[in-house]
RNA sequence: GGAGGGUUGGCUGAGUGGUCGAAAGCGCUUCACUGCUAACGAAGUAUGGGUUUAUAGCCCAUCAAGGGUUCGAAUCCCUUACCCUCCGCCA
């Protein structure tokens, strides 16, 4: 959500802003509403002024005078709610544009319309190679018992998956590791709720545009995709001491996504599955674009310095206007290595949003000279699972059809390889 | 799932149709006082919007949320959310 004040008086840049995102928003008429609603509401509210000042005065007032004041202040009563039936389809439209308006992006966010134009900002680590003819995830992790796929159909349905033995193990593994690493970073850690209400989607941003993709429950509320939901409507509605900032935490939770509109792709394997884990960094900064710029960084730099630590090659792209989110100011994602299909698949996805999701969550601090504000909000996937795992076996496949565990993961595996089962 | 009771400012809590944006107390801030601290005393202490050079005034809104009744609603009615008590069910 913009400020209605700052759309008004940036409207060329919020109209190249939309266009860059290629977001199609009707700011002519956005503006035109505004005008209704800014002239409406003074007129209502100098009838209501007129209201308040005869109340004051009818208590007191002789039985006479008592008449002739109540019976103009039906004459008033009736222009107020006139007033208020002609304000309520403006608000509502305007309420609808509003949330269609896009966050600005950063002059450095490259142009283009889908991943594809993504930009690579660096890489780490070599494009592993192997002697041998490498398998993918899914002929390793089937050969070793790790996953039952057919079952997880038969169960789930279309890209339904079991995690058995060694691959569920792993798998706590990684959370275990990751937690113990993030949380030396000092992120709080959490597990949030992952059944909540539509106004949660709405802060973040995933609402309106993204209904679609959303689990629904009878009851109206939805499942989050991502604990970024839970997580920052954590604080909705408050105000913070500037103390409690930066709050950092680290949530863990399921994440259910429908993959609607997606259903061609990946259709095999762990890559894109309907649920799956993640931990999530989410930042609330205070409100300056450097300490959002030094946050995004920062939070970029924990995730790569994770996978550099597991030894998983990486590249982290950035991401062009169209491949934004409507209310992210910049975007990295971290691709990592998958050899078996030639190409980095991302794992991580690290944005900024300013102020964006905080003022739809109403989320403000108390600054030292007592102005509140709208905090700056964040995220970056810690790590998810199990679609890590597509990379960290193809990448750590051995010659005889083993993995080798990386180090760090060793001490929370209680081994140094995966080797068939014996039963 | 059934029955009943609640939701008021940072907190406790008064207020059942009219000078109520809201008593009182606590907390907090500032001032004054005191050798220092405490206590006592004085003043102040919400958020959003409009107007404005203005963090000065003035105006509008907000007593869980939304709708309604009324000249007028914290107060009456309806709906929803949440909390509490009892019964039922339950990992």
């Amino acid at each position: 959500m913009l400020d209605i004040k700052f759309i008004r008086e940036n409207l060329e840049l919020v109209e190249m802003a939309a266009a860059k995102k290629h977001i199609a928003v009707d700011l002519k008429r956005l503006i035109k509403l505004d005008d209704e609603r800014r002239e409406i509401t003074q007129r209502l509210e100098e009838k209501r002024a007129e209201q308040n000042k005869v109340s004051e005065q009818i208590p007191s007032a002789s039985a006479e005078e008592k008449q002739s004041l109540i019976a103009s202040m039906q004459e008033v009563k009736t222009a107020v709610q006139a007033d208020e039936e002609a304000l309520r389809p403006v608000m509502e439209e305007w309420r609808t544009l509003m949330l269609q308006v896009p966050q600005i992006p950063d002059m450095t966010v490259p142009e283009g319309e889908s991943d594809e134009d993504n930009e690579e900002v660096r890489t780490w680590g070599e494009q592993t190679t192997f002697d041998f003819e490498p398998k993918d995830h899914i002929e390793l992790m089937t050969a070793l018992k790790m996953v039952d796929f057919e079952r997880g159909t038969k169960v789930h349905g279309f890209r339904g998956y079991y995690l058995l033995g060694d691959g569920a193990r792993l798998t706590w593994a990684i959370w275990n590791y990751a937690n113990q690493f993030f949380m030396e970073k000092g992120f709080t850690p959490m597990i949030p709720p992952t059944i909540v209400r539509k106004e949660n989607f709405y802060g973040t941003g995933h609402l309106p545009n993204e209904a679609e993709d959303l689990y629904e429950t009878q009851d109206g509320d939805s499942l989050t995709g991502t604990s970024e939901v839970s997580a920052m409507g954590y604080y909705r509605d408050e105000i913070l001491d500037k103390a409690q900032l930066p709050t950092t935490f680290l949530a863990f939770s399921p994440c259910y996504r429908r993959e609607a509109g997606s259903h061609g792709k990946d259709t095999k394997g762990l890559i894109r599955v309907h649920e799956f884990y993640k931990l999530e960094q989410v930042v609330l900064c205070e409100a300056s674009h450097e300490e959002s710029v030094r946050w995004h960084e920062q939070i970029t730099a924990n995730s790569e310095e994770f996978m550099q630590s597991l030894g998983i090659p990486y590249h982290v792209v950035v991401n062009c206007g169209g491949d934004l989110g409507q209310g992210q100011v910049k975007k990295y994602d971290i691709e990592a290595w998958v050899p078996k299909e030639g190409k980095y698949r991302e794992t991580h996805s690290s944005s900024y949003f300013h102020d964006f999701q905080t003022r739809r969550f109403n989320i403000r601090y108390k600054d030292e000279d007592g102005t509140v504000r709208y905090a700056h909000s964040l995220n970056n996937t810690a790590i998810a699972a199990p679609r890590i795992l597509v990379s960290l076996l193809e990448n750590f496949q051995q010659a005889d059809g083993s993995i080798a565990i990386p180090a760090p993961l060793v001490p929370f595996f209680g081994k140094d390889r995966i080797e068939l089962p014996t039963r």
